[in-house]
This record gives C-alpha cells, sequence and structure tokens, in this order.
DNA sequence: TCTGGCGCCCTTCCATACAAGAATGGCATT
DNA sequence: AATGCCATTCTTGTATGGAAGGGCGCCAGA
C-alpha cells in the first residue's frame, strides 16, 4: 500500500476514497484476506472515519470487500464459483450480442473491428500488457455499441470487477497471440453475416478463460476461498 | 407512506431501514419523483441520521434512489432504457438457461415445472395476482436451478427491481392465463429436449413484456424518465 | 496441566454537532 | 414592473465521541 494524499478534485471525500480503494484491490495492492478497518484507512489518507465506512458500505456491496459487523472488515477473496457464474452471465450476454452484429452487419462494423485487432497486435508487439488488455475491454464494448446495448455492458460492469481481479493477476501469462487470433475469428464471421460461427468463435474465445482461471487458483491459492 | 415503527431484530437499523425502503418503493408507496431527506426519514422511523443515510447509499447503488450533493435525494423514476437493457440481460441468460435445460432434460425437470405451472392456474383461478407473480418468479429460478447457475440468478437480481417497479404497476392488468399457456410450450420444450423451440418459446414469453411496458408508460407517464 | 471465566482491546455501529453548498423568497434598486 | 442581490433555510457531507458486541489472552481454580 502505497497511498498517501489522494489527490483533491470537487468530488467528495467519500468517492475518492472508494475510487483509491478499489484501485487498491483490484491491483492486488490490498491482497485477499487483507484486514483492513475504518480508523487505519481514515489516517492512512488523513480523513475522518465517516467517510471511509460510506466508502467501505460500497465497496461491499460491490463484493470486494466483507464487513463483519462488530469484527473487522475484509477485502474479499476471489470467490471461483463467482467468477465462473459471472463468467456465465457475460458469456450470455456476449454471445447475444454477437449474434445481433453478425445478423445485421454493416461494413462500418468490420472496419472499426479490424482496427481494433490492428492497435492490439501494435500493444502485443511492443510487450505492453496493460494496454493491451484496455484494448481488449474496448473490443468487446465496442460489439455492445453495435449491437445497441452499450448501456446494458455498464450494468454488468460491477460483475466484472470480480473478473478483472483473476486477469491482473495473469498480466504477464496470458498469451496474447492466441486471443489475437480468436478475435480475428470473430470479426470474420461478422463480415460473413454468419452469427453461428459469431456464436461459436465467441464461446470459444471466452471459454480459453477458465484454463486461465484453473492456472490462476493453483499459482495463488490464498487469493482465493 | 404508512410506515411506523420498523419491527425490531437483531440486524443492524441500517438494513432495517434498507428493507423498508426498498419494499415502499418497490410497492409504489414511495413514487418516482418523491423527494425524502434524511432527517425525515429519521424522524419517521425514529432513529438517527447516519443509518438513513447509509441506506440511502446502499439504495442509491441499486438504482432506486438518486443522490443529488447538497440538494436532495427522490425516488428515481423508471428508465424505460434501464428497462429495456435489464431484460435485454435477462433475456439473454435466460435464453442461455433455457438451452442448458432443454439440452440435458431429465424427467425431474418436467414434472417439477409442471407442478409450478398447475399452482399458478390455481393463483390465476383464485385472481391472486401477487401470488402468482410469485409463483411466476419461482418458476424462472427454478429454471435457473435446473441449468446449475442458480447463483448467477441471485446476480441480477439488483436489475430485476428495475423491472420489478414495472410489474407492480401492471398487477391487475397482465393476462394470467396467457402467461401461463406460454409457460406450458416452455416446458413442453423441456419434455421433447428441443432447445430450439424452448429458446423461441422463451424469448415470445419475454417479448410480451414489451407491450406491457409501453401500455404501462402510457398509463402512468409522471412515473418515467 | 487443563479448563472456564473475566476483563481488556479491538472492531463496527449509532448519535450528534457542525460545515458547506444550493435553492428559494423577499427586498431593494433601477 | 422587472431584475439582481442577499439572507434564510433547506439539503447532504464530514467530524467526533460514545455505545454495543466479539475476540483473545491472562489468570485463577480444579
Amino acid at each position: 500500500m502505497a497511498a498517501a494524499a489522494l489527490e483533491h478534485s470537487k468530488e467528495t471525500i467519500a468517492s475518492r476514497v472508494v475510487d483509491a480503494l478499489r484501485d487498491d484491490i483490484i491491483t492486488m495492492a490490498l491482497k485477499p484476506g487483507d484486514v483492513i478497518s475504518e480508523s487505519d484507512i481514515a489516517g492512512r489518507y488523513g480523513v475522518s472515519r465517516q467517510p471511509v465506512r460510506e466508502a467501505f458500505i460500497r465497496l461491499a456491496q460491490q463484493g470486494l470487500l466483507l464487513i463483519r459487523p462488530k469484527r473487522a472488515t475484509v477485502v474479499k477473496k476471489i470467490s471461483p464459483i463467482g467468477v465462473r457464474q459471472s463468467r456465465f452471465i457475460r458469456e450470455s450476454i456476449e454471445v447475444e450480442i454477437i449474434r445481433r452484429v453478425a445478423g445485421q452487419p454493416s461494413d462500418d462494423a468490420a472496419d472499426v473491428l479490424t482496427r481494433l485487432i490492428a492497435d492490439q497486435e501494435a500493444a502485443s508487439d511492443a510487450n505492453d500488457s496493460r494496454r493491451f488488455h484496455t484494448l481488449d475491454e474496448l473490443f468487446h464494448r465496442t460489439l455492445a455499441r453495435l449491437a445497441g446495448v452499450e448501456y446494458a455492458w455498464q450494468l454488468i460492469d460491477d460483475h466484472k470487477m470480480q473478473l478483472d481481479r483473476v486477469r491482473y493477476l495473469t498480466l504477464g501469462v496470458s498469451s496474447t497471440q492466441r486471443a489475437i487470433a480468436e478475435h480475428k475469428q470473430i470479426v470474420e464471421a461478422v463480415a460473413k453475416a454468419d452469427p453461428t460461427a459469431a456464436e461459436t468463435a465467441m464461446r470459444a474465445h471466452l471459454a480459453r478463460a477458465e484454463l486461465l482461471l484453473n492456472q490462476t487458483i493453483s499459482d495463488f491459492p490464498d487469493y482465493f476461498e
């Protein structure tokens, strides 16, 4: 925990504490199982306990913290079941999305997606994992936008944080080459207006995450329930 | 707002306030657009502002309240876009569920579902709308359980509250007969182990909600954005 | 040595006081 | 009559002190 002096903006203190803590949790600066307390964090950021408490409540609702009344507050360990179910939800939605996109194809769609893949290849060549994953997220978000349900993507953002923690642990591991190849298959199916092929490619793409999860669990057993 | 003296249990005051307020909102005792304040609710329940404030935060995260800093807190109006997107998510997941259930059929599945439909018919004959909708929810939840993703159902419960408010407004309107007939089609497809037919039936079942939504918007325009 | 009880310390939870922004209505000025 | 300013009074946001409860270790007794 580096974390000194959250930069002051016009937002409320509570909001800034939420952002700071969430970032620390996703980047594993705060590890699953770590015990924190209101006064602890309050002292660390030089604020009172009240806004910290409110931050705890919000993060607990997002599934990142576990408040044990009168006992303590801990960074929630990652639940393999929760991760799989979150992925089930994501897969359900993404399959529906890719069907729509492939079902009503436009030249724009394929173009935009192709360009994104090119960027990803550049990031991969430069070994810039962070940027690669940012572009990966953008790829999927773009599909949602093309399907006209970008707003729905925001709704599942909460669940996605569970997946993000796992992904952060696999930053150096995941094979970017393979992901790119899979993305190409998806775009290809979209260009051909073949919903079934698109669905198959998307399922394969998402299924690979299962392998990564299992490896990550054995690499960091303490971080999981 | 009837609402006196929330019954005391061992839970925290904040939790009880959350439950009470959420119930008031979903049952339209608190109407979309109503302005409430921390001290208002605090006085009404005879507690201090603090737990009420925490309840507001939690309900705001669930999309039921809108906290306008330093200004006021209002019961959020229902967003037609949000409702449609929530339904999109639900439809995506339910289609995936029904495919799985129909894909790996069991005698139990059809039996349990058939029994639930019988109960629904009884409730419909008795004109018990509340019970009918409770059974309706149980029907879909059972499908999730049969697909082995009951936990995922919990994850979308938050989004479902948006739909619940609309559904409450349509309590006397919705044609229970039709819903029952659609449920029968679904079970039939499951019994025949026909995923495609099951999917079609499920989509039709969920699509009918769109009509209800449009009618509800014109019936209660003030409750929507 | 083992076991049960008691007290201390830690936590979250609640209450209260104060601070600061925002809206509204009255009043003065033009 | 219209308009701009200012004070009053709401609201939510923050700080702080104490209350209530759970965990843990020391200590006494068997």
